[in-house]
DNA sequence: TTCCAAATGCAACGCCGTTGCAATAATTTT
DNA sequence: AAAATTATTGCAACGGCGTTGCATTTGGAA
């Protein structure tokens, strides 16, 4: 359960308006915890889902440092709560997903990730992307 | 400069049709060795560029193994020519890939890649992607 | 050369990201 | 507390692109 209480100091300290259909889309990803949300995900558990105004306000979290894009191999959009303390444009967040090839479920991993690949010289790598991609616990 | 003869041989190889279409599509591929190839790139060198023609093109090709695609945070789909052999619904190819954030040049990175990311307890990995994002030589 | 299976090119549908705009709601100022 | 200001919402609408169906054309085998 997530205490209103929460939702209405994280869109403060965020500098967003309380609105009803902002509390409502950010409870959903607080109760959710560590998983990656789609559009599709989000817009099912709405109220009063419109695909526009859940398109701005996940721009505008995003744009706040709430939440981050886990990138989807398959070119689906899934947002997940910022772990991190991340604020406008500045998002401190650099961690690993996973997602499962069959129920579409992703989550963030918080723990350690080492990478290591080296780009062509003259190249400069200013951030890594990292995915795995397999079955789930309750797909497996 | 792709030798004719080249391109017949591995469209012949991995079974496909020796058409105009896929002998003008993989002769980019070939050209631009180690670069990865959105749609709109492909169709602005295309004689007679389709789109419809050349999604399923790719498809084909993709299939046969003769490319695979190059996940893109964006969301735009770009494909390159497979390193490895690749067959039928067998892409052997696992290596880490480079995309610049002005020009979207986007590489496949050969070289050694070593990823350590723990999934939770009851997941299983099948596959990892790594993407590096940063300036590459020309935009840096 | 004849025939069959596959590829092509075109129309068409649907999904989704994106923008404009008027109505509505939240916050600030008086 | 009311008015003024500013942001958000909901709707229409456009455009790109993945996808499919279908008639025509082409490649490869007989
Ligand atoms: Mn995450
Ligand atoms: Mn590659
Ligand atoms: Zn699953
Ligand atoms: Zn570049």
């Amino acid at each position: 359960m997530v205490r209103e209480e929460d939702i209405l100091q994280k869109l403060e300290s965020h500098q967003l308006r309380k609105t009803a259909f902002r509390k409502e889309v950010l409870e959903l990803f607080m109760a959710s915890e560590g998983e990656a949300l789609s559009n599709q995900e989000l817009e099912s558990q709405l109220d009063n889902p419109d695909r526009i105004t859940l398109y701005r306000t996940l721009k505008a979290f995003e744009d706040k440092g709430l939440i981050h894009l886990a990138a989807d191999s398959g070119g689906i959009s899934r947002y997940a709560l910022c772990l991190a303390d991340c604020t406008t444009h500045a998002h401190h967040d650099q961690h690993a997903h996973f997602q499962c090839r069959t129920c579409g479920k992703t989550i963030c991993l918080e723990g350690e990730v080492v990478i290591r690949a080296q780009a062509p010289a003259g190249y400069k790598v200013e951030r890594e992307n990292l995915t795995l991609e397999g079955l789930c616990d309750e797909c497996i």
